[in-house]
DNA sequence: CTATATACGTACCGGTCTGTTACATTGTCA
DNA sequence: TGACAATGTAACAGACCGGTACGTATATAG
């Protein structure tokens, strides 16, 4: 199975950013829990990187460098903390489309496809591995999993304000425009793994732009 | 983790169809391997249906009625069987997709077009797990997995007949169109998974077209 | 009717998985 | 100082993981 061999995996304990030359300016912090905030962390890589299935949690204490205790003590289990991963994702998400979106105010064509640009870049890039809401779902199909509902909570939500946005774009059949985006953007996200630099993605914005287009012509 | 349980997992081992009931006319059955093929079969379904990574040998074996040493016998790993589900899946898919452009000789578009009312209607089937070879490599990120190394090639192989169609079609710029619809047909694999009835492959074929329509035009 | 090859099963291996326990240690605040 | 909160230590459990050494049934060949 060419499994994983943690001992000799390298990949030292993350960069313990806070703390340690305690300057004598800190108020002598009071410190509060720190070892979620680790592990959620270094959970958002691996998870990321890896997919969920493959990461265990005896690699993310590791990692970040804390017990396993402290994990159960704040996730109730790995899937809700995978759960808590891809809520955290799910903001940080929202917050690269509407920073996107704030760049064109009122021009929600502009809006898609300043976050278009970006991901189209993004796509490309050799470390680039997806929507992480999106492969979770595909990781657990059940539609009870922790993990799957806040996946296709953020994707219902996702579709909802594509629907929005084409409104605001003009189009003649609002939801079939949403439903084109939405199919190039998952597209997108699958297909950058798959490629790569030079793959599908590099067209996207001029595939957008044109299905955009056409949607208001006829 | 909600572990599976394989003991209580029901299911009982599938339909032994071959062999059985042997009628006198029979000759004698040289049987050959059999459980290799049962092992594929079952595999095909367990894999497809709920990931690769989230399915055991010992499950596989259980369901397929026969024993883990068999499996070994004719897979050397559980990579290689999985590499093996994914060849067969690709050789399904040619024939699903060889079909659809028979049906509409020397016209690329309404191939296409064709194609995508079949994946249309499989998407949106509460059973649907999109494509089987798209999902693997999402779960195997890393290039030099089997898995994941039958899974690149034959999405670049997807690609390159996406091109050739788009030429077919009369595109002005036919690698911009076969992206837009490589990436439309993979929105459509994940989307299939995470809205089912009703959700965006509804308006797939609508949206393909006006693709292909718009990309004439300009 | 034996000999051999084929196809398969029984029983097991060492290791990893998620999840849990009881208890010790540390730093902080009152 | 003493209570408290946050974390670590050091095990353990029970299931499951991929993988294998070895015995067994069957059928055909000679």
């Amino acid at each position: 199975m060419a499994r994983k061999n943690l001992k000799t995996a390298g990949g030292e304990t993350i960069d313990k950013s806070p703390e340690k030359s305690t300057g004598a300016a800190a108020p002598k912090r009071k410190r509060g829990p720190v070892a979620a905030d680790r592990i959620k962390r270094t959970a958002r890589d691996l998870f990321y990187r890896e997919g969920i299935r493959a990461v265990g949690v005896d690699e993310i204490v590791a990692k970040a460098g804390v017990t396993k205790p402290s994990l159960y003590r704040s996730f109730s289990s790995k899937d809700e903390l995978a759960a808590a991963y891809l809520r955290d994702y799910d903001v940080e998400f929202w917050t690269r489309f509407e920073r996107a979106a704030a760049a064109h105010p009122g021009d929600p064509k502009q809006q898609l496809l300043e976050y278009l640009r970006g991901l189209s870049q993004r796509a490309q890039r050799a470390d680039y591995r997806g929507c992480g809401l999106s492969n979770a779902a595909l990781e657990y199909p059940a539609t009870d999993h922790p993990a799957r509902r806040v996946s296709e909570d953020h994707k219902r939500r996702l579709r909802a304000r594509l629907v929005e946005m084409a409104k605001g774009m003009g189009a003649k059949q609002p939801d079939v425009l949403a439903d084109g985006l939405l199919l190039l953007i998952e597209g997108i996200f699958v297909t950058g793994q798959l490629f790569g630099a030079g793959g599908p993605a590099m067209h996207a914005v001029e595939i957008a732009e044109t299905m955009i287009e056409a949607s208001r012509g006829r």
